[in-house]
DNA sequence: GAATTTCTTGAAACTAGTTACATTATAAAG
DNA sequence: CTTTATAATGTAACTAGTTTCAAGAAATTC
């Protein structure tokens, strides 16, 4: 079982000589058949079969100019804020007859940046970047190289990119809206990690703006469930008289959401919990997620058809914005 | 703006020429740099610098015969379910020097089939699939075009490919042992379509075979949060007398829970609720979540690694049986 | 000072396809 | 029975790199 691959796979050349015609007959067998007798076109189908011949991708790549291969560098899949967009991306991408090339950073420029590389090397005609905030190295690369990049997860007109996403500050500052008209007047902010993360950056500065004197406090922790439990406990610690959280991201929500629970702290009686993003889930929780909606599998499909547009006909696109909107379920409460 | 892309990319030959070498010197300049005279060497990686050049991914990929892609078919990345998985390959990867290309399939066959080859059309030297249960088109694929593939998800030794995994049905009987081991009488059994899914299809059988006459019914729901909750309001409909819930997947289990919690249903003193993968989030519920942990992320990682070996080194993986292994946490209970 | 080795470099032949152009044969039109 | 059109196929030149082999120059050894 082991020596049986000895032999090396057959090309063109193989095929034609096997089927005694020319190599320009087999292309043809294989690009447009119609051109081709009926009769020849069977015999170098049999040999094609016989031989099982697959023909190099990097040999048709080579002579169009076209590798129809996406990049997308993502900070992580391993939760659900990115893995819809992708999803949402790829599904998208393949009606534009693109395959797309997943690269995890965690966000940290220096991988990023690597990976970008990476990503050029293999012959992808176009990248998807996330948020805003990249190292020098990515921007000396998109810059010498000049391949169709679009950022996503962040809307900025003035980006030098075009971003397709939505906008983080004004995400957050319809949340705080909403606690501050339900007459909140000490809101704990729990936030996923600042470091190189513009997108939870913006998120804390429309916060702050938001909630101007009404915050009491800012809480960093991981950005997942157990990052929404563990902060809790910190607030319990620290500011326990706060009556509401306003967690900038719904996996910490859920957390948040259920360390109350077993704290005994009723939701939103005791508590408004509020959050970003509406995560499938996010209609499902105990009491349901009050949260300000992000279009993720929106922007997934428009940042697709953006950047197969910008590689297939070299139309730059425009950045566009997303609208968030505050889906107002059962976590929140006015305060007397 | 738009017209300054007229003038098309500068080639190796451009290179050399406007460097006033060979075009051997170049492909020197740019892989073997050492063999290269400083001086020369210089010129040349300014002539680069200055006429912007990126060599070509294709016409590398065609002298090497190889193009370091491989391709992932996965059901969805719109879920905790893969992108862990898929997040741990992609990682586990690059240290190997190779990308990963996603493609999605919504566990159909027929789309499957179809990715399968736009895989390899843009040249993947191997490929993951998602179970052992495939199209024919997909086989025959396979088959044809003798591309390294390793089957994730499920581990079956007989099985004609090398399958890394966890044994489906050890895992639910394993969850069933536990409840019955508690005294369980009435379980309700609450599981992802069927269609087209192996995977769950072998731990609705183990969970038929380990409940034996314990069971109280077969729920088949969406593989959702959502679906959990549906699946709940169906249970206490027909069977609300059942004193435990058994969920295929977590993320319906996290549906369950907090349907439950809001009808009242105390768990675990009045219906326990036990479920296989053990999420990341299934810690910290309310009451943290007995489950089977499937190990998706090792799973993920150990794929990668055989993958890349076998592609790289010509030695076809063994299966490997990646063993699931119960969490009792505080969402079950022993009945009286 | 001659012989040998090492360092640079270039010409040309590869890799595996596509495609423009030429050629041949057959069929239809005049 | 030519002439013209059409279909089918082949030749060879592309695509953009890598690599082998050989040649020339410089440095080292005898």
């Amino acid at each position: 079982m082991l020596g049986n691959a000895k032999k090396k796979k057959p090309n063109l050349r193989d095929v034609a000589r096997t089927a005694e015609v020319s190599v320009a007959t087999v292309s043809r067998v294989l690009n447009s058949p119609d051109m081709v007798n009926a009769t020849t076109r069977a015999r170098v189908e049999n040999v094609i079969e016989e031989l099982g011949f697959v023909r190099s991708a990097a040999a048709r790549a080579i002579n169009s100019g076209r590798t129809r291969l996406l990049g997308a560098l993502i900070p992580t899949l391993d939760s659900d804020i990115f893995s819809s967009t992708v999803n949402s991306m790829e599904q998208t991408l393949v009606d534009h007859g693109f395959s797309l090339i997943v690269a995890t950073t965690d966000d940290d420029p220096e991988k990023e940046a690597r990976k970008a590389q990476e990503l050029l090397d293999v012959g992808v005609e176009g990248i998807f970047v996330t948020g805003l905030d990249h190292g020098d190295a990515l921007y000396a690369l998109l810059h010498r190289t000049r391949v169709p990049t679009v950022a996503i997860s962040f809307y900025d007109a003035a980006y030098h990119l075009p971003t397709i996403g939505y906008d983080n500050r004004a995400a957050a500052d319809l949340a705080c809206a909403h606690l501050i008209e339900l007459g909140h007047k000490r809101v704990a902010v729990v936030h996923g990690p600042l470091a190189g993360n513009d997108r939870t950056l913006a998120r804390v500065d429309g916060a702050r703006a938001g909630l101007a004197d009404k915050t009491c406090g800012l809480y960093e922790t991981e950005l997942s469930v157990e990052g929404g439990v563990n902060a809790v406990r910190r607030i319990m610690r620290h500011t326990p008289r706060c009556d509401a959280i306003f967690c900038l991201s719904d996996v910490i929500a859920f957390g948040v959401l259920n360390e109350l629970l077993r704290l005994g702290v009723s939701v939103p009686n005791d508590m408004s919990v509020i959050s970003i993003h509406d995560l499938p889930a996010a209609e499902y929780t105990v009491p349901p997620l009050t949260t300000v909606h992000l279009p993720a599998r929106q922007m997934g499909c428009k940042a697709a058809e953006s950047l197969a547009a910008w590689v297939e006909h070299d139309v730059r696109p425009p950045p566009l914005h997303l609208a968030s909107r505050l889906i107002v379920r059962g976590s929140t409460r006015r305060r007397s």
